[in-house]
DNA sequence: CAGACGTGGAC
DNA sequence: TGTCCAAGTCT
């Protein structure tokens, strides 16, 4: 059976299934493109979609992001979490008007070159964008694989190169084809081939996939603990931050001491956030980078 | 390389 | 109600 089966039955349940989602439309942009998979990265697709529409309204270009202020970044981004994203997708911006003439780049290398843009980003953006043949390997995709080709229930933390090489074998050899199918693998696994109760009934590959083939087996290994947020460092900056970006410029100390009591770990996240780049200390005060 | 890094919704 | 999860990246 040849390796492309899985993909050739992917595409076609896509082209009949597929999300409507703005930044997979003609019309869309490979800036477009790029903001979108920053904004998917563990954020889901429902909270996505507004912050994307008035995200590419402001900023239609990198340029027109990269004039603009870490601030109105920070505060573009609402509470899609992990601020840091917004941050770096506007480094991300000044980078491409100074290496690439404003334009996202094609090249993979110079893809994950810019900041914020990983291994899984930056084929993203080659392969959707432009249209080049790579594997993109996602937590969908690569739990869909670890299922359908591997026949285990569940794949590893991290896209390891196995992954990338087990996933590219899967890909049509028509470029075009190739980034067909890697959305179609995602969408799989997002709205199919999801983590916990699995659509069987309704996946284009159960007859070719290669856990169902064996019963579903239950996974074996050491289940890794969810991570905490209660109590934590970050939820002390989620808080702190939410108090700067209501803010329409400096705010006094005294007032970010509010939001946590215990002075010890206030002060920790407050210095993280200061290191990250995401907050300026003014005197006795303190604002959003940029928001002066 | 394990852990840090936000937030909200589903079960 | 608490657990688990959502198109990762960086250090």
């Amino acid at each position: 059976m040849p390796t492309t089966d899985l993909a050739e039955a992917a595409i076609r349940w896509y082209d009949a299934n597929a999300r409507d989602l703005p930044w997979r439309g003609p019309d869309a942009t490979p800036w477009g493109v790029l903001v979108s998979e920053v904004m998917l990265q563990q954020t889901p697709v429902s909270r996505v979609l507004p912050a994307w529409e008035a995200w590419m309204a402001r900023w239609p270009t990198p340029a027109a992001l990269a004039a603009d202020t870490p601030a109105e970044a920070i505060r573009m981004w609402g509470r899609l979490g992990y601020p840091r994203r917004a941050m770096r997708l506007r480094e991300c911006a000044v980078a491409m008007v100074e290496r690439h003439g404003g334009e996202v780049p094609a090249n993979l290398d110079e893809l994950l070159a810019l900041p914020g843009v990983g291994t899984y980003t930056a084929r993203a953006v080659a392969a959707f964008a432009y249209g080049q043949r790579h594997p993109v390997v996602d937590t969908n995709v690569r739990r869909l694989v670890a299922r359908a080709s591997q026949g285990e229930p569940d794949a590893g933390p991290t896209t390891t190169a196995a992954d990338l090489v087990t996933t590219e074998e899967l890909l049509p050899l028509e470029p075009a084809r190739a980034a067909r199918a890697s959305v179609a693998f995602m969408e799989l696994g997002a709205l199919i081939c999801t983590a916990r109760t699995p659509k069987c009934a309704d996946c284009p590959l159960v007859g070719a996939c290669a856990w169902r083939a064996s019963g579903r087996p239950a996974s074996t290994g050491p289940t890794r603990r969810p991570q905490q947020y209660a109590g934590t460092d970050r939820q002390v900056r989620g808080l702190l931050l939410a108090v700067l970006r209501a803010a329409t410029g400096p705010v006094p100390g005294t007032r970010l001491d509010l939001v946590w009591a215990d002075d010890v770990q206030r002060d920790r996240a407050l210095a993280s956030l200061l290191a990250d780049g995401l907050v300026e200390r003014h005197g006795e005060r303190y604002a959003l980078a940029g928001d002066v």
